[in-house]
DNA sequence: GGAAAGTATTTCGCCAGCGAAGCTTTCGTC
DNA sequence: GACGAAAGCTTCGCTGGCGAAATACTTTCC
């Protein structure tokens, strides 16, 4: 059985020079985050939130109770530029989810926290929103799971260290 | 060797119900898309061609030798909504790499052709474009990469034919 | 002690993509 | 053969994100 994937790589076999299997694997991996985002829309519809808001509220809620964080940490952890970062938390704090603070021994500085709503509804959120992921992933058994889990952190660390070998 | 994604699980292991695996292999994957579209965009810059004028120009190029396609196939195949694909083609007919032909038996529909210029850049672009994929899947070898492939297309074929089991 | 360099965040202008509505052409049916 | 439904594409209004400049505060260096 064909996916889209290889449908498309057939269709040109020959007509140009590429590697076939680093195409294959790049362009599943677009199209399967890409059918995540839409799946997971739709799924997150039922608690309000959209996708970025909810992410946005799961690397908080990751960082404990309080669940503090600088917008500067944020942006980077999600790999968004800091002006997004911005835009995320004005919706989340108009939505009332997320208290920013400004800090008291660095003014510069921000906090982000979540409010007990926020994380009231993150929690509703990561219901759904697993649902769908395993409906993704759950084709594959726990270990096979693993060893694309370890492909995929072998490939990420190479991009978070350019220099490494 | 840890990776962000690794630090981010053990974060809040325990604080909320969750299935570990299938967190880290989504996560990684939106985090892997992502930085690719980063390093695309400056790698990609050389030949003037952003990262969604790339991809459109290279599943039109898969088409074969005129480059055949209607914006409907193509954002279907590219899981862009229709009028994405309208915006995309109107800057690449700007730019003069593509072409819009009215069809002449059913005048609904518009077969859009790479130009010979659209050609041109299109196979540059994909050198650029290899060596940043080359970078990233390269840390694998070549089994490795089957592996990864089949596992990636198993999910791939589940997202893209919903009712099967 | 005060200017200059640095750091953290926000504002601004812009762009690609989405959903819904609109337009044109074709098909199905009576 | 005419008329309503459907198909194919585009237009419109809006939104999240980006890069660059602006703002606000802190540290460093003479």
């Amino acid at each position: 059985m064909d996916d889209s994937v290889d449908r498309h790589i057939a269709r040109w076999r020959g007509k140009a020079p590429f590697d076939e299997r680093v195409e294959a694997i790049v362009t599943r991996m677009q199209f399967l985050v890409k059918h995540l985002a839409q799946a997971k829309d739709g799924a997150l519809a039922a608690v309000g939130l959209q996708d970025f808001e909810y992410e946005t509220l799961h690397w908080l809620g990751a960082r404990g109770e309080g669940g503090r964080a600088t917008p500067s940490e944020l942006a980077a952890e999600l790999k968004v530029s800091p002006a997004g970062m911005t835009g995320r938390l004005d919706t989340l704090e108009k939505a009332g989810l997320v208290r920013r603070i400004r800090s008291a021994e660095d003014r510069r500085r921000v906090d982000v926290e979540l409010t007990s709503e926020g994380r009231a509804i993150w929690l509703k959120a990561m219901d759904l929103r697993g649902e769908v992921e395993d409906a993704m992933v759950g084709v594959l058994g726990p270990d096979d799971q693993d060893v694309l889990a370890a492909l995929l952190k072998r490939m990420l660390l190479r991009m978070e260290n350019p220099g490494r070998a």
